[in-house]
Formats: C-alpha cells, sequence, structure tokens
DNA sequence: CGATTTTTTGACATCGATCAAAAGCAGTGG
DNA sequence: CCACTGCTTTTGATCGATGTCAAAAAATCG
C-alpha cells in the first residue's frame, strides 16, 4: 500500500536533527537504546502518512521535508492545524489513535519508532519524556499563536504572518540581522497555505500579489521568495516588529 | 497590588480536583511533598493573574471558577487562546516568562507553587511529570480542534461549538444519554465569547438569538442556558453528531 | 432610584468567498 | 519539437456573511 523504503544503519551521530529532536538531551547509552529500536521511512509528497481515527503503532521524528496535520468537516472544509519541519516530532504516546490526518506535504523521511518499545524506554528515560515535554508546550505556543491569527488577523496580515514564520524558521541557521534580505522556498502550495490560514486559495494568490506589488516581497517564479526587509513584513503581520528578533 | 488573601491547611484527600489535576497520579508521599509547598490564592474576577512577558514564578492549578488566557495586539485586537476550568494547569516548567495574559475571568482559587521547588519535585516525581505531559497533550488537541473552529466555521457553527463544549466539560458529572436536556450556566460574557471565537460581541448576541428562536437552545436571563437535544446543538456546531458522546 | 455595564437590535459598509475563465507550467507521447 | 493533458495560479465580476457604527433596552449595582 504505502510505497515506501527502508535507510537502515544510519548513524545518530551524524544526524542532522539531533540536537533538536526528541533525542537531543540523550546521553551516549539512551541514543544506542534509541538506535536499536530506530527505523527509517520515506513518504512522497502528497501521501498520507497517518488518517485520522487510525490505530498508530509508531511515533518519531521529521529528519527531512515537510509534514502537515490536517483536520476535515464531513462537508469538506480542511483546516491546517499544524505543519511538522524537520526534528518535529510525530504521535502522541499514551494514545492509540490519531485525531488528524498527518499528511507528506513534500518529499519526506521520518526517523520513526514502535509505538510500544518508545513508550518503555521514555518511561525509564526521563530525558527523552523531559524533552518531548518541553517539545510539546512549544507546540502548544505554536498553536495559540496561530489561533490569534486565525481569529483577529485580516487576509493580508495573515499571509505576512505565514511568510515571516517560514522566514525566520528557514533563517535560523542565516544571518542574524533584519537589514540583509532573507530567501527561502515556499514549501507550500496556494491551496496548502489557505488550508493553514483558512482562507481560500484565490484570496491567498490575491494577497500575495498585493504584497508584492508593494515590495513587501519579492518573488521569481512562483515558489521563490525574497524578504528584502524582514521588519516591514512582520509589520504588515501586525506583530511588534522586533519581538521574533531581538528577544 | 493583588487582593488575595490565602487558605492554608486545605488538605490534598478533600481536594475536588484532586483525581484530575498535576497531581492525579501521585502516590501518597509524592503528595505530602506537594502539600508541603502548595498554597492557596484567590483572584476575583476581572483580575489580572499573569501578565504577558512577565516573570512567572509559580505554577498551580485552577481549583474553582474559571480563567482564561488572551493575546492582544498593538491595535486591540484580542483573541482567547485558552479557557481553564477547574483541574487545569498554569503555568511551563522550564520557562521563566509568561506568553500571554492570565486572566480570572470569574472568581478563582488556585492552588499555587513556587516554580523552582515545583520543577525540582517534578524532576524527581515521573507522576507528575507524565501527568504534566498528558495535560499538555490534551491542550494541544484541544487547540487545533479549536484551530478548525477559528478558521472554517462559519459564525452560528461557532456559537454551537462553543456551547456543545462547555455543556460538554459541565456535564461530565451529569447524565450520559444525549437524549436528557442539559442545563448550565454561562460563564461568559458575550464579549468574552467573542473573543474566545473570534467574533464581534454583537454578532454573538444575534447568533445566540437565532439559536434561540430555533429551538436550539433555551434561554433563562442571559446565562442560564439549557440545551434539549444535544445532538442537534452538535450538528449546528457542524461536528460529527455522536463523536463526542460514544467515543 | 439613578448610574453603569451588558445585551439586543437596526442600518449600512466591507472583506473575503464564490463562481467563472484564462493563463502559466510540467509532464507525456507522437 | 510540438500538441495534448492535467494541475497550479492568476484575474475578474458578483454576492453575502460578518464587521462597524449607533442607539435603545435590559440587567446589575450601589
Amino acid at each position: 500500500m504505502t510505497p515506501n523504503f527502508k535507510i537502515d544503519h544510519a548513524n545518530c551521530a551524524d544526524c542532522p536533527i539531533r540536537h533538536r529532536a526528541v533525542c537531543a538531551h540523550c546521553e551516549v547509552d539512551e541514543l544506542e537504546e534509541l538506535e536499536g529500536i530506530k527505523y527509517y521511512r520515506s513518504f512522497e509528497a502528497g501521501q498520507t502518512i497517518i488518517w485520522s481515527g487510525d490505530q498508530m503503532n509508531f511515533v518519531g521524528s521529521v529528519v527531512s521535508g515537510i509534514a502537515s496535520l490536517t483536520q476535515t468537516m464531513e462537508d469538506g472544509r480542511t483546516q491546517m492545524v499544524g505543519l511538522l519541519l524537520p526534528s518535529d516530532f510525530v504521535g502522541r504516546p499514551g494514545r492509540d489513535s490519531a485525531p488528524y490526518d498527518v499528511l507528506a506535504t513534500t518529499d519526506l523521511v521520518m526517523c520513526c519508532f514502535r509505538k510500544k518499545p518508545f513508550e518503555e524506554l521514555m518511561n525509564k528515560t526521563p530525558h527523552i519524556a523531559h524533552r518531548l515535554l518541553q517539545m510539546t508546550l512549544d507546540e502548544l505556543d505554536a498553536a495559540r499563536e496561530w489561533m490569534l491569527v486565525l481569529g483577529r488577523k485580516t487576509a493580508r496580515e495573515k499571509i505576512a504572518s505565514l511568510l515571516s514564520i517560514i522566514a525566520r524558521r528557514d533563517a535560523s541557521v542565516g544571518p542574524k540581522t533584519s537589514t540583509e534580505p532573507i530567501v527561502f522556498d515556499l514549501p507550500l502550495t496556494r491551496e496548502a497555505m489557505a488550508d493553514y490560514l483558512g482562507l481560500t486559495l484565490e484570496t491567498v494568490s490575491r494577497q500575495i500579489s498585493a504584497l508584492k506589488k508593494d515590495k513587501v516581497i519579492e518573488l521569481e517564479g512562483k515558489r521563490h521568495v525574497t524578504i528584502p526587509d524582514m521588519g516591514r513584513l512582520m509589520d504588515e503581520a501586525g506583530d511588534d516588529s522586533d519581538g521574533g528578533f531581538l528577544v
């Protein structure tokens, strides 16, 4: 059913997400135990990783690519409720069924653990449990920030907010000042952006065009974005313009 | 500044939230340790418990009353991002400043712990850490369900969703069937509901009047609500009508 | 009972949704 | 290389749900 392939024997020491994922605080011996139960799975863009309501028999970390969590109403309206970037964790220890669909938005590689062994390991490894709590609190903060976006921001502010979030996560390796331009590729289609923002794809398209016309962003093709002035973008997002960078 | 008073020496064994709060899984000896560092604080309706950006030097559980988490934009637009009912936890171990305002929506009693001792106790007490992770995952689920409400539901569906959530949490002690009427008092003003739902208070008022006219709800005064048919209300909310009760 | 807050109701404006069509772009096979 | 197909994105015209502004009504409180 799921055309995925395995990448066995990859070494945790070389892992690109080693220092940010759920295993970030693990000692060498703990890491060895994790290494013993882990396996890799790849998914193609567009594939469904987990269906809402399904039994979840594994948990894991996004190694590369982007996944999304979405909720769908009976009549087809859909809302994205989470965007999972590399190092983010998928799954909920202690629960057996998934509350939302998990989709591969791009080609994706995950580092998986069968749920049962992971839970047992977690129970005897405070480093993992502690890290998972921290990550869950971070996700809760992100979800609540997104509630403000969904509930109170205008379409233009919503687009600017999404762009600034992607820019910030993407640029965390890049320059630290807010004066240098930031460049990145949009990993989402207009429709996925609309589902994230509670808009229609037409409105997304119009607002992106408007931001481009007003020189808040530059576009090469449909996906390659340049932010000449991050402060300007954050003003457009309705956020405190210095909150993100200086704190 | 904060006119609060203390209720010392209350016994954990008699605590009304004992079985649902962060201390739910504690053994007798763990409970004694918690009892040693706890203290009670009362807040009046409308009081701010914690300001966004403030140092948080305590964490704790809501014992009675309702608190809300709200985010405010520079121009005054506000969005409620959390509704804390009795047994819910306030505070984030490991973080030092609050990301949102915490307000007492009604008169409120909290069972507090100074943050530092609580964190230390948590680190040596897996029962507490584990329970807190479970509660945080529950909050994350609730936040994500709310994202669907904010992003994709109509004003009428939003009101119906809020009523059904309050009804469900209120009625968890009450009858288990969906055929008996459910009765409760709304703990929120129209304005607070508007802030929760991303609406204006006028729209909230109009939609409540409409639901009343259509016999989905009955009102005595402005706050006392009767739900004659819970299934009907959940249809109006756009939810699967049996999801909440049978699962 | 008067003062203040909360809620309702009305008239009107607007932002974003909807419906429709065209344009751009990628892949496929002849 | 081009014609064909399907998908994404843009653009245009129109409509309707919800916001805004204003005032009255109801509830609460001293």
